[in-house]
DNA sequence: ATGAAGAGTGACAACCATTGTCAAAATGAT
DNA sequence: ATCATTTTGACAATGGTTGTCACTCTTCAT
């Protein structure tokens, strides 16, 4: 999602972080800190929450896991199939997830700011609604 | 008898609501509760912490404001010109506003919703950038 | 104007996601 | 194995936001 990351710096393979890849990994929906943390522990792969957070923090920089601020404000974290820049339909009740890219919008965002000067510029998008299967229930 | 209500429920008129206006009305820029909550104890018109963030939230829920998440997660309030639909060019530093609207891209999301099935659709779009003043310094 | 009904207030506690701390443990290179 | 460096995790601390609840203020019918 973001357009910048850092040069991946140096880390050290251990425990925690190979048992956080592998939740992420089998996690087909975005997933917050706490709900990984506890996936862990009910998998015997205990984590420490710090870890978990810390973990995730870096995943984000170095662009390998997306972010997504619930209307919470909790954050969710999700292993894209794409790499590229990209945004996210999202089902409000399970968060079942659909990756979608719109070079017109890319482009609308770029235009608009420039348009008013705005430069060194970034955004987020996402589309939320209920997807067929939750739509069908109700 | 007593009258139905409408769709925004009844409210009624106190000294701490007409406070949070007036700020809000004098104030160009997005705004956190709490700063919203300083600036009324710095002018005199001491509001209760929890009445502000009632008051927001009921601004908010009556479209009456627009919110704004920060990357903090902090959530920011402003009171828009234009009434319709629209979404925003925020600087990351002053956080000077522009208020933006693209028909295209609400026709885009609309249209990547009903491809993928997705029902009761909405979305959050804001472009972050340096404005052109705080672009000029640093 | 008066009083009842109940919406609104505020000081404070509670909540909860997230971050900071720092000594102990683990890792990678030598 | 040894050492320098990184990582971990239990716990404390932070900070925005919400819950509590007795009290106050609006509103409205009388
Ligand atoms: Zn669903
Ligand atoms: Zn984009
Ligand atoms: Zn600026
Ligand atoms: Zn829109």
């Amino acid at each position: 999602m973001s357009l910048q990351q850092q040069p991946a710096k140096e880390q050290r393979r251990t425990r925690q972080r190979a048992a956080v890849d592998e939740v992420l990994e089998e996690t087909e929906d975005f997933i917050s800190a706490q709900d990984l943390h506890a996936a862990l522990r009910s998998r015997g792969m205990s984590v420490g929450l710090a870890t978990v957070y810390r973990t995730l923090q870096t995943l984000a920089d170095n662009g390998q896991v997306d972010v997504l601020h619930t209307s919470s404000g909790e954050a969710a974290y999700r292993r894209c199939a794409r790499d590229e820049h990209h945004h996210h339909l999202v089902c409000r009740s399970c968060k079942a997830t659909v990756e979608v890219a719109g070079p017109a919008v890319e482009r609308w965002t770029r235009s608009v700011a420039k348009e008013h000067g705005y430069v060194d510029v970034a955004h987020t998008l996402e589309i939320f609604g209920l997807c067929p299967r939750c739509a069908a229930q109700a």
